[in-house]
DNA sequence: TAGATTGTTAATCGATTAACAATC
DNA sequence: TAGATTGTTAATCGATTAACAATC
């Protein structure tokens, strides 16, 4: 679509918090070391991601709040809302339901799947279970366009399959396992092992 | 201790639970365009990380499997095990204990804590649950050296400086929230909120 | 105006990639 | 040996940073 780079779409989704909760405040204009200092990143590339998705600041009063939140909602989101199924209805596929529950209007989990059928026919969090024989068909028919994995590493990569199949072309994984995909699809990869080992290997070395 | 880049420790991460799956298929040499293929790297990444910790193949038969596994995990794990404190055991916390209940015999979580008393004294997957108020003094007593926050956004910062103050200097934050710490904590972000909006991006971006 | 900030261009830095010699 | 792989060095690439002009 364009050829703005992964890290700042990781960075207006960032910024986007951080404006709702200057909005929140009352705040009206925002300059950029300001929202560098809350957000890790350095005011340089603050400017630069604005930059990025054409919107323009003042030098005398740095950034609208609501018109940079507005002008960072059309870039992000889709001009519809967007549909995410999850599937591995276990302990952090329920957690995952509960905390994403309402939280974004315009990305909605709207079913879960697990290949337990018992698990399904729940309704978790106003978020229909499904079986997983029940996917491709539920995919289609709710138009859902990300998927979520939380099952165990050792079925991730069926999952994925099926979900590559499906028409899916962007992926979250909670999975300990690297998901071979076609290079259309986007994976983003949350491993709670790989982070954890690397948060202790820094408390050490640093 | 040393200059190992960021992006080797956790490919390293990764490469060591590639091999412990060689392992239990009996493979007893591996080839640096395998582990490329299996980790998501190129294979000059491969071979670099590898010289970074000081193993080296032969060209004959690529790395020994066993020994290759040996020397990454004397890389990566401390001399004596580490441990570590999870802060709030909401949905997400618990479902954290229970995954890495005996996962890693050198990384244990060791104490869960809750600003709610209610929901101390308890035990999940075999690790005690006690409040917050006890938080210094476990961390002491424990020998405790990595933290993992799972609170709500608003409390994050709050948990991150008890945490910093009691010496904790390696961090996984799941909050939806920026922390602001020393420069020698490290910190490793698990944002699912910005992962998930970044899968929808990019699946209707590519 | 003076001073701070934004937008733009050039320089820097780090990691990746490519090229090639050494090895089995 | 021939061929594939490893280890090493140089070139490339992308993002960040620094420098500076433009703006309010």
């Amino acid at each position: 679509m364009n050829n703005t780079s992964e890290k700042t779409i990781g960075r207006l989704s960032l910024y986007r918090r951080l404006l709702q909760q200057l909005q929140t405040d009352d705040k009206t204009n925002v300059f950029s070391h300001e929202i560098a200092r809350l957000s890790g990143a350095t005011a340089a590339q603050v400017r630069r991601d604005f930059m990025a998705i054409g919107y323009s600041g003042s030098s005398a009063h740095g950034y609208d709040v609501k018109q940079l939140a507005e002008s960072i909602a059309g870039f992000l989101d889709a001009p519809k809302s967007q549909n995410v199924a999850l599937v591995g209805v276990g302990h952090l596929g329920q957690a995952i339901l509960t905390y994403f529950s309402g939280r974004r209007p315009k990305l909605t989990i709207v079913a879960a799947f697990d290949a337990n059928p018992t698990k399904a026919e729940r309704i978790i969090n106003g978020c229909r279970c499904y079986p997983m024989t029940d996917f491709t068909t539920e995919v289609h028919n709710q138009n859902i366009e990300v998927g979520i994995i939380t099952v165990p590493g050792s079925e991730a990569q069926s999952v994925c399959d099926t979900m590559v199949r499906a028409g899916i072309r962007g992926i979250v994984n909670f999975a300990p396992a690297t998901l071979q995909t076609p290079p259309d699809v986007h994976v983003e990869v949350l491993d709670m092992a790989v982070s954890l080992e690397k948060a202790a290997y820094f408390a050490r070395a640093e």
